[in-house]
Parts: structure tokens; C-alpha cells; sequence
DNA sequence: AACTTGACGAGGG
DNA sequence: CCCCTCGCCAAGT
């Protein structure tokens, strides 16, 4: 498996579509529950592919805050956009990610199962 | 094949 | 809270 294979993408897609609004995930979250072969900086290079229908705005970093940094997209944007959702963010750009972070149904912090989404 | 760059993250100062 | 260093791993040169 790798980013190229387009099973590999699809399924970072679809738990990302399943993030409800005004909720986020963060990259290292959703490679951690993908499992083998998803790390958080393949997560975002999949991420910066994402189609339509993918609420990519709602992955955001594991401080909370948006890091579109150099891309085509303004951080702006996307921490609007997630305004409009109803995630407020402080003057630095940062959100509170025990607020407003989204965990799979049945997936808690505690527990070490990476493999419940396959 | 070597080297640089990231939609990253944890840890230290 | 900011900045830096590393570990990470795929892409682009």
C-alpha cells in the first residue's frame, strides 16, 4: 500500500467525510487509526488531492491549528470556513481540540485498536 | 542515487 | 507560547 494506490486515498477520504461539522480531526489522528503504513505526513500529502464531496477543511494539526501554511489555500479560508461550522478559534488561529475534536463511533483515546475501520 | 521539501508530531529549552 | 531538533516517509529535482 502506498499514497499512489487509490484504495491507500479512499480510505483517509471516507473518515474524513465522516467527520460531522463543526467537528475536526487532526493528521496524526487519522493515520493512527488507518493504522500500518499512515503516518501523519502521508496523511497530508493525500489530503492535499482530496476531490469534492471531502470536507478537507476539518483536518487541521495536532496543536489545533490550521497548517495550510504554503499551499494554494489560505489558512484563512479554512479556519473561516470552520468558523461558519461553529469552531471558534483564538487570535493565535487555534482551536480547542478537546472541544472540538471527532473520534470514530466506538474509538476512544484510551484504547490501542488501530484496526476497526478496515 | 543524493538531497531537499513538505496540509506532521513529540519533546526540550 | 515561540523556536528548534529529530524522526518520519513520499515527491520532486
Amino acid at each position: 500500500m502506498s499514497v499512489n494506490d487509490k484504495q491507500y486515498r479512499v480510505k483517509v477520504f471516507d473518515l474524513v467525510k465522516a467527520i460531522p461539522r463543526g467537528r475536526v480531526m487532526t493528521y496524526g489522528q487519522i493515520a493512527m487509526i488507518l493504522g500500518e503504513g499512515y503516518t501523519a505526513r502521508t496523511v497530508g500529502y493525500v489530503m492535499h488531492g482530496a476531490d469534492d464531496g471531502v470536507p478537507w477543511q476539518r483536518v487541521i494539526n495536532s496543536q489545533g491549528k490550521i497548517s495550510t501554511g504554503r499551499l494554494s489555500i489560505p489558512v484563512n479560508l479554512q479556519q473561516s470556513i470552520l468558523e461558519q461550522e461553529g469552531v471558534v478559534f483564538s487570535a493565535k488561529g487555534k482551536c480547542d481540540l478537546e472541544k472540538y475534536q471527532w473520534w470514530p463511533e466506538g474509538f476512544e483515546m484510551e484504547e490501542e485498536q488501530p484496526s476497526l475501520l478496515n
